[in-house]
This record gives C-alpha cells, sequence and structure tokens, in this order.
DNA sequence: GCGTTTTTGAGGTGCGTACCTCACGCTGCG
DNA sequence: CGCAGCGTGAGGTACGCACCTCAAAAACGC
C-alpha cells in the first residue's frame, strides 16, 4: 500500500496539520519541522494521492481558449477538438470557454478576455500573430497568476509556460524535401503562400523551407512569399498573378488557403502538373491528395493539440511538471495511399 | 455545481442505497425502480465522479505486458516506455508488470501468464506473432474476464478487445510512395526485408507496399520477401545475396534488422546510392538517415503506445468506452531534416 | 390474511486529502 | 511576572463515492 499523510506523521513524530501544512507550503512551521517532514516523505517514498486531493480541495480550473475569428475549416476543427477534450477526463474539474477573436484588431483581445472574466482565469491558451498587443497581454495574465500556452503559433518573445504545437521549422523543412524529391532534378521556380508573415508559425516554416532548398536543392528558385490572409478569393488571385510569370513547378503552401490556391492551378491547367505541399488535413486538402492537385499534406493532430494545451494548462495551474514526451506534438506527412478515413460523426471533417 | 448521487437519489424518490445499487449494477433492485432511478439520471445529467470512486474502491488493477524476447533496440525502449507510462498519472492505482517471452516457444507464453498469476489479471497487452497458441491464450484471459489487446502487432482472429498500433497497411503504403517518388523513373528491383511473416504487422506492411509499387510504380520489380527473423547477422547475409543479383536499387525494411541491411549495403558500395525506406527510429535508423544511408524511416510513436495501452486496458476493465480519436496511433515520416533531437535522459535512445 | 420472499431505507465506515478551529506550550520581551 | 506571538497538536468536517449491515416495508404466493 502506498503511504499516506498519516504515515508521514507517526514517521516525522509531528502532526497531521503539520504535514499538511508543510505540503501545502502554508506558513507556521519551522525550517527544522520541515525539513523533518520532508525526510519523512522521501523516506517513505510518499506520492500525493491527486486524486483524493483534488476531491477534497473541490477546486475548478477555468480555462480560457482565445482562437483567430477567421473562417477557416482549420479553426473550426480546432474549437470543435476543444470542445470535445472540455468533454473528456482530462477536463476533469475545469470550465472551458472557448472565444474567437478578430485577429487585426489589437484590443478586441483585452476586451473578450475582461468580459469572460478576465484575471479571474487559472490558464489561458492563445492562438494569435506575434504582436506587442499579444505579448502585453501575456504578460498581464502571468502577472496575474495564470498559466499562459501558446497554440499553434508561438510567442517565443512572450512570456508563456508553453508552446502547444509542433515544430513548424521541422514542418518547412519536411515540406522542402518532400517537395524537392518528388520534383526530382526538373529545375523551376518555387511559389510559397503564407497566410501572413505576423505568424510565427509561417515564418518558422518558411526558414526551415529556405533552409533545406538552399542546402539539397539550389536548381530551384524560391520565390517570395505570398500572404493570402486567410483570406480565399485574394489568395487565388496572388497565386494566379504568381504563376502568371510561367515556370512554377512547384507550390508550398505553409499557411490557410489552399483552396484559393488549387482553384489557381485548376484555372490556369496546372493542376496535377505542378508538384504542392500544403498544410492540414481538411476537406479541401483530402480532396485535392484524391484528386492528386495535392501531393502531400503536413498535418498536426488537432485532437492531441488540444488535449495537451488542456494537460500542459492543468499542469502549469498545479505546478506540477509535464511529460515532454506526451506533450510533444507530432507531424504526420499525409498523402493519397495513407489518408485516413473520413470521420464523418463530429463536426464537419475532424482532422485525424 | 455536478450532481452527486444524493441529489439522484432525492430526485429519483429513493434512498441512497437504492441508488448506489443501480448504479453498481447489484441485484434486489425492481425494474421499475431501476428505470426511475436511471430517469432521475438523465434528467439530471449525472456523471459518476470517478475519481472518488476509484478513491473509495480502493481498487488496484493488474495489467500485464508479454513482449517478445528478441534482443532489439525496439523492444527495449517500447519496455522502457512502459515502465514510464507506468510510472505516470495514467497508471494510478495499477500494478504493472512486463513479462519477455520467448518468440518460437508456444508454450512459453502460457507458463509466463501462469508464473504472473495468470487468470488474476484484469488486462494483458500481448506483443506476439499471429499463432493459433497465442489465440487460444486470448480467448482463455477473455473468459477469465481479463481485457485484452494487441501490441504493435495485431491478432484479427483472435478475441482481443483492440489493438493498440499503427495502421501498418497505410505505412506500408507510405513506404513505396517514398520510395518510388524519391527513386523517380529509374527502374530497377526492389528488396523487402522483414523480420517474418508470421508477424501480422509485416503481412500487412507487405500488402500495401505491394498494392501501391503494382498502381503507381510497374516499372519496378519488387522482390519476394527476405525474412531476417530479427538477427542481425542473418538479416545481413540474405541481404547480401539478395543484392547479389545485381540492379537492386532500393530496399524496404519493413521489419527489424536495419543494421544488417545497411552492413550489407555498405560491404556492397551501395550505402548512398540505394533508396532506402526503414522503420522505427533507433540508434541505428538514426545515424543511417544522418550520413543518408537511409532516406526515409516510418516511425510510431513508441510512448504514445504505451500510455494508449495502458488507457485502453483500463477503460476495457472498467467497461468504458474509449476516445477512438485518442487511441489512434500516427505514424510519422522521419527525414533526416526532420529528425528529432537525440533525448539521451531516459534509457538507450529512447524514440520520440 | 398468513407467512415468505423480495425490495427498500437508514445509517455507518472508510478511501486520502484539504482546510478549519481551538488550545497548548514555549520563547522572548518589557 | 505576565503577555504577545509563534510553532505545533488534536480534532473535526468535508469531498463523492463504495460497500456493508440491519431492519422495515412492500410484494408475492397460497
Amino acid at each position: 500500500m502506498r503511504p499516506t499523510v498519516n504515515d508521514i506523521a507517526r514517521e516525522a513524530g509531528v502532526s497531521l496539520a503539520t504535514v499538511d501544512r508543510v505540503l501545502n507550503a502554508r506558513p507556521g512551521v519551522r525550517a527544522k519541522t520541515v525539513s523533518a517532514v520532508n525526510e519523512a516523505i522521501d523516506r517513505l517514498g510518499y506520492v500525493r494521492n491527486v486524486a483524493a486531493a483534488n476531491l477534497a480541495r473541490q477546486r475548478i480550473y477555468r480555462f480560457l481558449f482565445l482562437l483567430p475569428a477567421v473562417q477557416s475549416q482549420f479553426i473550426s476543427a480546432l474549437s470543435d477538438a476543444i470542445t470535445e477534450a472540455a468533454r473528456g477526463p482530462l477536463a476533469e474539474a475545469c470550465e472551458i470557454v472557448i472565444a474567437r477573436v478578430p485577429q487585426r484588431d489589437p484590443h478586441a483581445m483585452i476586451s473578450v478576455l475582461d468580459a469572460e472574466g478576465g484575471l479571474q482565469v487559472d490558464g489561458c491558451a492563445i492562438m494569435a500573430h506575434e504582436t506587442p498587443e499579444v505579448r502585453d497581454l501575456i504578460a498581464r495574465l502571468k502577472s496575474d497568476g495564470a498559466a499562459v500556452v501558446s497554440l499553434i503559433t508561438d510567442q517565443p518573445q512572450a512570456a508563456r509556460d508553453h508552446f502547444v504545437g509542433i515544430d513548424n521549422q521541422a514542418a518547412g523543412r519536411t515540406a522542402a524535401v518532400l517537395l524537392g524529391r518528388f520534383l526530382g532534378p526538373r529545375p523551376g521556380k518555387v511559389a510559397v503562400v503564407v497566410s501572413s508573415m505576423l505568424a510565427r508559425d509561417m515564418v518558422d516554416r518558411r526558414l526551415g523551407f529556405d533552409e533545406v532548398m538552399a542546402e539539397r536543392f539550389p536548381h530551384l528558385q524560391i520565390l517570395p512569399s505570398l500572404e493570402g490572409h486567410d483570406d480565399r478569393a485574394l489568395t487565388r488571385q496572388i497565386t494566379l498573378s504568381c504563376l502568371d510569370q510561367g515556370d512554377v513547378v512547384a507550390v508550398y503552401v505553409a499557411g490557410a488557403g489552399t483552396r484559393g490556391v488549387t482553384e489557381a492551378l485548376h484555372e490556369v491547367g496546372l493542376a496535377g502538373r505542378t508538384v504542392v505541399v500544403a498544410h492540414e488535413l481538411t476537406e479541401h486538402t483530402r480532396a485535392g491528395l484524391q484528386d492528386r492537385t495535392i501531393d502531400a499534406v503536413i498535418a498536426q493532430d488537432i485532437g492531441h493539440l488540444a488535449r495537451s494545451a488542456l494537460r500542459v494548462l492543468r499542469a502549469k495551474a498545479d505546478r506540477r511538471p509535464i511529460d515532454e514526451g506526451q506533450e510533444q506534438i507530432r507531424i504526420t506527412v499525409l498523402l493519397r495511399e495513407n489518408l485516413p478515413p473520413e470521420t464523418s460523426d463530429s463536426g464537419p471533417s475532424l482532422p485525424i
């Protein structure tokens, strides 16, 4: 049987109340007594029964998820995944609110936060562009004692506790290798479409992509990033004018907007003849893989992302360490040949 | 606040004892009363507090992991991952035993099981070849009320509750696409190395591989499977004699034995000039990717595997449904360019 | 309506922890 | 010497549930 607080008290020769004070870092215990208790804990190998502790504490964790208010299948699926995770055992004793915030308005986020009880939250997961406003917001949350994680796109300059997302440089490098090797020795130009260079994930993907392209595929000419701003029509248009210059043999769609790109490719009759590597599994990328417009999709497991954010927020709120291995979000390379079957049950095209 | 058993009792107009009898399926309650209680449960949206229930029940789950007793970095790493998961929160109130069983001896598994308390276990995860003995063993475990999952390699004919592992056909198809496209239009022969065709995962990988090869790369000639039986020297030898026939332009290492293959390739001076796709991230495959002997590695997240097995066994033991999404083990395509940094802390070359 | 069986109620104890109150003894200070 | 203040002990209640006992009530068969 595992030792309990009572065993510790007996072993240390103190009362249960004192053990409790030590365990929960409450004042009113002499340093000497504290170490006596800690020694007893080590000797018996005591580990706190988290279930019993939470039962007794009756604590409710309030977590807030801030997602950009853009029209995107990926964000919708992410939102669904969070909702689903919030129903699971990970969200035991948790109250979870998902708020969608306009991306271009720096003050919207502050007001949303205030509306949602603001500083009362125990933790917050933020997916947003890397702006001074967001950085300040994170600092404010942290100084109020909340745990903060950046989601999907990192905020490396801010005081977030953790980044929940993939290694985007590695993703960009992977895209480069696939694109380059699928293309073979054929020379030409490569277009890169991003949503916005304000998003850290886009920057990182581009960095990784360029690195490998320069090193391994110098016969390919990488064009400047096209910013589609998560807008399908705009993406289509800028892709078209880029294709206009001719000799574009491949496209790396690092951000949202795959639909705009494939539309453009179809219009000029290049679909299937241009190597396309895109990100995230949605209805459109799935269809693109099926009809061979897209050669490879680099996806992240959105359910894992949601659960990981929850686990990390929870751990940080309890000041517990996290299991790095479990929180590492891996990238999946999807091809026409290994597409997971469509899961029609929960939400529109929930990526696996 | 979430409703408790007391709320149910009040709502249903019965006593707490009766609610308890219904909840835990104890006898001595009229059908009418049962449905009254169930209606109250539905009306209030009651969900059992699992933590409190387990606390009160003081139940200890006994789970047994049966792994093949072969000399393999992958199996060692898997064993380590299970040990690590067994220390985590998932293994709360669990006693976990890992047993290594000789693969060729059909009776060894039975005797190990008996030695480990045999029928006393609440659940068992089995990684083994698909033999009649194993099938019988699973049937026996099941009839004794234990939960059974197959691990890594499935037992589709047996009465296992669940398969914890990747979609091996999809893995084989992925290998085929990468190998074929990396190779380009160059014709030639492709060698396939497996550990044993008795292992279901090998069969499935080969099936998926052949399917895509036939469909998309008909200019390549796929050679019969070479069985290395997880033996480095044997694998090296059979690879050598296969390379002897000449014109082998690619090798798909579907099973263990990558070291034997790369050794053979180096010996005949074909390393780096032959496209090699292998499985699992170990010291050797990592080194192979680094020095470009290996072009791509298809890996499964071993930590996820261990945690998933634990979660599923636990859920099955409690007769709870599982979260399909969370238990889906995805495959990771590793290239030289997206190799995760080596984690030297826990165990020898723990795959990420 | 009787005896018998089945169903139900009331209540208790315990799981391991958090958190609270009250009181006691000790120390040091004026 | 008395008193404040600190460190500690003793003990209680609560969390939500499992599981037990004993007795009372209801249903049943005849």
